[in-house]
DNA sequence: CTAATAATTTTAATTATTCCAAGTTTTGAC
DNA sequence: GTCAAAACTTGGAATAATTAAAATTATTAG
């Protein structure tokens, strides 16, 4: 299914390829992401790490993650004012946020058809599309169904 | 062209059905946004917003825009881990980022298109499509044209 | 007019992230 | 192998954007 999955050695690789060094440090934070499909933030990557690396420091965190994004092995997910969350999967996909519960969960997206439909004003260049796509997951569709009110407030979503 | 402007009297209605007054400070802001296309940071309105109102504080533009975004009168842009724009213009639109200036395009996109592209998972339920376009505006890729090459260091986009 | 409620202001705190200096490790040249 | 240079890691300090708390002011209902 996801096909961008890399070994040691390839990871090694990519890294070289921009001028990194593969480290113990990068090659576990690169795997903890590999193994997770949950788009952890810095901070659940670090505590994470910290099992396989009880010495290893937030900057550094943030140092593997930079070279990881950098490189190519990885992405950054930039929702919201949040966190930024990460993920291994370099597939071509989307990100469906849940407004309920706050996870992240990829989606496929033929983005072909989505750069058809946006208009560019003349001399735009477009080199990216980034798709949001928001709402409530299955999970908490079904444990909402019962209820039928919708919060007036400005309960503002618990996204997280 | 823009049809989602609002009179001061609209303005004031939209924000009573949420439960907001209609301040001084609040129409201040309100009407900044609607002259500016620019889309500004919290600092930018406040900057502007202390030329009508020498003694507002950055806590209330934050407010203000809150109570603003609350009510549906603008809304709010999230791009990257910079500070939040906002943006008056309510009518469906996408954004074009530059990447190299770092400026914020409204760009038409027909979001029906885009939806039918996405591939939710069963039980998921969509509420809002977000699409971001990365790329070069045209007065940027016009200063460009002359010069080949890219900088193959880890440069970082101007992301502002 | 008065009390209750809401908005604003000022100040302080929080959050996520980046920067920095110092020590450590790795790499490449010899 | 040895040495110097470059890259990395670490812990702590610094920063930027935002949020929260407390006090003051304004608005509204009665």
């Amino acid at each position: 299914m996801v096909n961008s999955l890399r070994t040691d050695a390839q990871g090694r690789e990519q890294l070289a390829k921009s001028g990194y060094r593969s480290t113990p440090q990068r090659r576990v934070v690169y795997r903890l992401l590999q193994q997770n499909v949950d788009h952890p933030t810095a901070n659940e990557v670090f505590l994470r790490a910290r099992q396989a690396l009880p010495g290893i420091s937030m900057a550094t965190v943030y140092n593997c993650l930079e070279a990881l994004v950098q490189c190519g092995l990885i992405r950054q997910v930039n929702l919201d004012r949040t966190a930024s969350r990460y993920c291994a999967n370099m597939d071509e996909h989307c990100h469906f946020c849940c407004e309920c519960c706050g996870s992240l969960f990829d989606v496929h997206c033929a983005s072909d058809a989505v750069r058809r439909q946006a208009q560019l004003p003349p001399g735009f260049q477009a080199t990216r599309y980034e798709l949001v796509i928001r709402g409530i997951c299955a999970t908490c569709a079904a444990e909402r169904r019962p209820q039928r009110e919708q919060r007036p407030e400005k309960a503002g979503a618990p996204v997280v």
